[in-house]
DNA sequence: CCACAAATAGACCAGTCTGTCTATTTGTGG
DNA sequence: CCACAAATAGACAGACTGGTCTATTTGTGG
């Protein structure tokens, strides 16, 4: 089970620096572990790198937490830049609740990263809440600018930051019932809510 | 700072016995910095005995884990069957967030407590998952029925339900929210939103 | 080809983790 | 007052924690 470190990685590509290796395998187990529940070697053992290296590029644990946050945060932005290209907003919410019943299909779907990392981190304090915060607010401000973009076709009558603010809530809402649960009839919800929404 | 264990304890309570203790400190040591990051030595610290006295009345830490959701739920059961006494939805909504609020300024309010517990376990498998998932079907079903009541005096046109259904997911997104951002503008949301949904 | 940084090797630290063991003490009901 | 359970005492285990230390090896740009 011992990973080789040298030649190509696990996922076959083309040999990546250890620093990268640590990152993935952090986005990996932080995400379906816990922050807390997953031990630093645990990480290393999984990178194939060696725990000088880790130092090396990151601070601490905490550190690379931070980093873990911003990588999460930077994914879900690049999920919702493609699916914003979609004009029909009922639309383009219907296509992400596709994909994220098919990665909870996939065993590889456990709710918001960001939502579950401030539950795993309430013993650090605030450290990692100037990170959060600016992802959740990135989101927020790509959906807003998404729904004032919708708006000026005529079809929405609902303030766009209100809209985008909901849909998170929505979103954040019905994916922690998901986790509770583990009933991916609350990952359709998050597209029925948001049509009773779009009504009101 | 430690506890002597004879005498009172620090609530000045009459004497608990250790199980009583053991319980209350896992409810709050758990619930303020997480079950992961709550080491069982803490909680006996904190609850003032000794460590065969947890393993008499608790298999393991994930059984004290157990009881401490079905604490918590039942917790959140009593406060909703007092809230649910106002028969205005929107008042007893409104009254929700006010101790989710007052709660939140004592810095004793860290989000729903099924939901981060859920977040903290995912280490743990499913072993969680039929607690949760009850105690969460005890709040629907309350609400439920609450709201089935109040439809019989004709204010409500949607399904008593899915009101329960979607006031618990508007309870849980913003409160997720808030555990993010710690801005306490999401608790006043809750009722917002719930304002929201009414009049659709 | 050499210098320098990146990476690895691998021991080491002090502390913590959950859980178990053998005993002794305390409190209470019959 | 005795028997029995609850509680405490306190050591112990084996594994793991995040983090540091001194080296040596590897890879690469000038």
């Amino acid at each position: 089970m011992a990973r080789k470190p040298s030649g190509k990685n696990h996922s076959g590509g083309p040999a990546e620096k250890p620093e990268i290796r640590i990152r993935k395998a952090a986005d990996r187990l932080f995400y379906e572990q816990g922050f807390e529940a997953t031990g630093i070697n645990r990480v290393l053992d999984e990178a194939g790198a060696h725990k000088q290296s880790l130092y090396l590029h990151f601070e601490s644990k905490e550190d690379l937490g931070r980093a873990y946050v911003q990588t999460r945060g930077a994914q879900v932005m690049d999920l919702l830049r493609t699916l914003t290209r979609k004009k029909d907003p009922v639309a383009m919410v219907e296509s992400w609740v596709q994909i994220l019943k098919r990665q909870a299909r996939n065993q590889s779907f456990y709710g918001c990263p960001l939502a579950n990392f401030s539950a795993q981190t309430l013993s650090h304090g605030n450290s990692f809440q100037p990170v959060l915060k600016s992802m959740l607010e990135e989101w927020l401000n790509l959906l807003g600018e998404y729904f004032r973009e919708v708006s000026k076709t005529g079809k929405l009558d609902a303030e766009p930051e209100k809209l985008a603010r909901q849909l998170i809530m929505i979103y954040e809402g019905n994916t922690q019932l998901f986790l509770i649960t583990r009933d991916t009839v609350w990952l359709d919800r998050i597209a029925l809510d948001f049509k009773d929404l779009l009504a009101a």
